[in-house]
DNA sequence: TAAATTTGTGTGTCCGCACACGCAAATATT
DNA sequence: AATATTTGCGTGTGCGGACACACAAATTTA
């Protein structure tokens, strides 16, 4: 019975349909698209057919009978100014070849992450360009609220990713769950420490007053130690620090370091742990245990090394992938796309290093 | 230049080719598929324009054309007697679900895994079907060859997962790296522990001389400690343990806990980690961090009671999944399937579960 | 040398769907 | 009442490729 079913579903054709309904395929292709030109009474007898033989289209040849192209927008910043966007654009351009067939084309545009106005200059090209769906990493929220209300205007579906901005329903959003992501870095950090000790978490490069996330990963890292009730056992610090400033970044750091000599963890919070793994380096500073965040290249030479201990990843490659893909089922698949959706926060060490690189 | 090729060979079709070869689309079909029946010169000169053109067959047109239907065929235990299985068959169900457009079907072969004449029974059966490809989880050596070898002469590609096999080379082996994760499982430990203490591998419910990746295991887990030149802060012991034996199992626990109140860390190699977190939880032991295998659900009750730390987990869903994607990708779009596909070896916690377990 | 095969090639239909078009009947406009 | 428009429906073609078939020319066989 319920084997019937499901296996002759996927042979129910547009012709089947018709037939039973006594018209003909062009009149099921018309209440299918509901493009209207059919008796209110027909309509409903053939709907009723299509959803009683569990009617499904047959994805292939829709998209060959439709020679429809999609053009689609990625917009994400520049690899050249942080390594860490190398991941998404492959994971966009895997999309891409994997959607080819379905005539999905893809175009980039990238921007200067530290220049609001490379950001506006590359958004509104975009726009022009007026692409059937667009998916983006929104890092300057004042600057997007217009666009977004643009493309609302225009009904093309945006899926945001690796940051989130939830006004303006976005088709989707995927990426990171910072507070979680901060959760486990503490878990990991108890793990490691049974002894009373310091902790200090590091903000490096980003003004904590534009990144919610850096906020949200901090929130998470202590809640982690009242949640458990081992709050006592962790006295933890904070700083911020900017690399452009050589002398500012060493001098704070050596303040907290000589000021607390039981400091134990390092938490950063961002992807320049390496900065601070190369200046425990030069110090030869021992018995501070490193996490971070982003398997890029300077961070992955001490996680071999043994400076870092764990990195958080959250599959960026992954993120660009899943961003198109939830475009396509969206405009060509009219599948449900989940509106959120969190990829696995990864805990890498060297020793599963490997499988987190290509895939 | 570059741009235009790229862009430009999407859309080259047979009938370019033979318009470009002064044949007829028939022709380029022949040459295409070697049906013969081409005189050699013509045959040629295709051959060399669907090189420059750089042609790629349309696979939408190609699997809505040819109204082949591909049987596929998976081997694996029965979820009944072990819950692990039901992963890689929600995998292998996915996959189905994908790629049912391209008319792929699957039948299910499920076996006792505690009984080799049911593995045999189920392989017969399925071999009688006459697949076009299989994936099967091998845990038997010895019975498994002959059927390796049936297969290879009736040229049915076949799939490993789980459990490796290298003879009669497979199309591919998708799974587990026991050696890399038992490194794994000791560098955790080791994070997790400063002082000298003891460490307890146990090898639960399988015999050892029949599972060489618990030997594996075990081996990676031992090399960490020498290849980090802190074997001698870890006193490492070993047991191997039977459920069945109710008495025997706690007996042996307590024995070892007894001899060695230093005791602070055990690995378990196999899935039944929470069998060791249930002795502890009875006997009031704490203290004692577990590291274990396996998302199922009583390792995952006590992973959020944090009575275990950490389960490592290497994607069972996706290895049915992939499994059959590695099928499909050979069978249906002639793609090269890679030799041997790790999945990631995933570090799971409390802290980051959730992410493991839809998706 | 005529008949039977074997090459080599082109043509046509189908796969399931999208979409344009054609056309009669019903309805609206003047 | 004659014409114009709208509604409701069917037909036909194309998407790119697979495959069956037809058929002339080249070869083989008798």
């Amino acid at each position: 019975m319920k084997k019937n079913s499901s296996v002759k579903s996927a042979n129910v054709r547009i012709k089947d349909i018709a037939v039973k309904a006594n018209v003909s395929a062009g009149t099921v292709d018309r209440v299918i698209h509901n493009r209207g030109r059919v008796a209110e009474d027909v309509k409903e007898r053939v709907l009723k057919i299509i959803k009683d033989l569990n009617y499904e289209p047959n994805l292939l040849a829709r998209v060959l009978g439709s020679k429809k192209k999609y053009y689609l927008a990625a917009l994400f910043p520049d690899h050249q100014y942080d390594a860490f966007w190398l991941a998404p654009k492959a994971g966009i351009e895997k999309a891409e070849a994997d959607l080819k067939q379905y005539g999905v084309q893809i175009e980039q545009f990238v921007f200067n992450p530290h220049d609001p106005d490379s950001y506006v200059k590359q958004a509104t090209e975009l726009t022009k360009r007026n692409p059937d769906g667009i998916l983006l990493s929104p890092i300057y929220y004042k600057e997007t609220l217009p666009f977004f209300e643009q493309w609302k205007d225009n009904n093309i579906p945006f899926v945001l990713f690796n940051t989130q901005i939830a006004d303006y329903d976005p088709l989707s959003y995927i990426g990171q769950d910072s507070y979680q992501s901060g959760l486990l870095a503490a878990k990991i950090v108890h793990f490691g420490q049974q002894t009373p000790c310091s902790v200090l978490i590091a903000h490096i490069d980003e003004q904590i007053s534009n990144a919610q996330h850096l906020v949200k990963k901090e929130q998470g890292f202590r809640n982690y130690f009242l949640q458990n009730n081992v709050e006592h056992q962790f006295n933890i610090l904070r700083v911020e620090l900017q690399r452009s400033s050589q002398s500012g970044f060493i001098r704070k750091l050596d303040e907290i370091v000589d000021n607390n000599p039981n400091l134990k963890h390092i938490y950063v919070t961002t992807s320049q742990a390496f900065e601070i793994a190369k200046y425990l380096e030069q110090r030869k500073i021992t018995g501070i245990k490193l996490i971070g965040y982003d398997l890029i290249a300077p961070n992955l030479h001490y996680l071999n090394n043994d400076k870092i201990s764990f990195l958080i990843n959250q599959n960026p490659k992954g993120q660009g992938y899943w961003g198109i893909h939830h475009l396509c089922d969206h405009l060509i698949f009219k599948k449900e796309v989940p509106i959120i959706k969190y990829l696995p926060l990864d805990i890498v060490t060297k020793e599963n290093l490997n499988y987190f690189l290509d895939e």
